[in-house]
DNA sequence: TGTACATCAGTGAACGCGCGTTCACTGATGTAC
DNA sequence: TGTACATCAGTGAACGCGCGTTCACTGATGTAC
């Protein structure tokens, strides 16, 4: 009966996965700044050069994150609630995407303020899969609008809500405040002068 | 008569003005990654160090970077409106700041994404002269909503539009995506599903 | 069941790079008497 | 008006740093016969 050895195998069984794990724990623990190739394979116990066999270079380790972020960020947002609606319910989703945000600046930096390769196959299909979510809600809950535009709309509030808050614009008391901007909006055609 | 030596003098004149001239010259040319002292200093004609007599450090001219757009921001949304009212001038003071954003991208993420001393005392009357002219527009426009929660929701809308765009997560025709998507939630209280 | 060999997944040394920042310095300027 | 001197705004060499990436390599694995 082999026993294995207790520590050190030359092959590390499954390095991409490590090195995701790594770049992830990285992001939380460091920032965006420490997220290297080489900081990575560090993390993984791994020679510096050895993550080249996975990734072909650091944009390549960089969309992959971003792509695992898109696919947790969604899953946040189903997890408030499948398909909102309501403005009550709308309002809570968009505390979620904020949440997210807040949760994890590093990350959502890389997903989102980072140049990753556009033609990555993994990130169009996040990036549509946002899109369809959003647009579902809006189909629901504002069937006159064009649901394109009010897509856009409202995919930009809550986007632009979360980065404010990351970059320190706004302060205040974040789920209340968040809470408050989006029923205004949903409400302010109402009462509006024209 | 004194006839200056035609280059070199040793002292500069106005380093300071000329670095942070140089660095937004850097920011349109190379990006937010070519922005380095040294590269400040290089294309000011000057050592290395030079800048030290002006900036304490590289996170001292960022932030004054920093102030300098947010006043060219707000003078290029002044310029489009003074103060907006109506759904349609509000539209396009949203494509005004977007503008802003695509035409001079690095700029726009030193402005917000990069984390900027937060106590500079430039950086704070720059926030608050945005919030004050959003909320301007606000309380004009939208007398029945709150105007702080309503104000975040404006800023937030058109900033988050601005970020989008810039990071590429939407495409098509800008400006009348924008001014589509505006009045789309401008208007879409009125046909809401509750 | 054994063996030869191709393939795969790592190693480790080395490359060149540009950065922020420090230090002791020196040339130029301006002010007090 | 001339001179001494403090102050200011630059220089230039040097520091240590970590990075991405290349290269030739070697240990481990698995497959064909």
């Amino acid at each position: 009966m082999v026993v294995p050895a207790p520590s050190a195998p030359y092959h590390h069984g499954d390095l991409a996965a490590a090195c995701l794990r790594a770049a992830f724990e990285l992001l939380e623990e460091e920032g965006t700044a420490g997220l290297s190739l080489r900081a990575v394979a560090r993390r993984a116990g791994v020679s510096p050069t050895a993550p080249y066999r996975h990734y072909a270079d650091r944009d390549a380790l960089l969309s992959s994150v971003a792509a695992v972020g898109y696919r947790e960020l969604a899953e946040q947002l189903a997890a408030t609630h499948p398909l909102p609606s309501g403005p009550a319910e709308l309002a809570d989703t968009a505390v979620a995407y904020v949440r997210f945000a807040l949760d994890r600046p590093a990350l959502f930096r890389v997903m989102f303020a980072e140049p990753c390769d556009p033609t990555n196959p993994e990130r169009a299909a996040a990036n549509a899969a946002i899109r369809a979510y959003v647009e579902a809600i809006v189909r629901r809950s504002f069937p006159e609008s064009d649901p394109a535009a009010m897509g856009t709309a409202v995919w930009a509030l809550v986007h632009g809500l979360a980065f404010l808050y990351l970059d320190g614009k706004l302060d205040g008391p974040i789920d209340d405040q968040v809470r408050a901007a989006v029923l205004a909006m949903l409400t302010a055609a109402n009462g509006a002068m024209f």
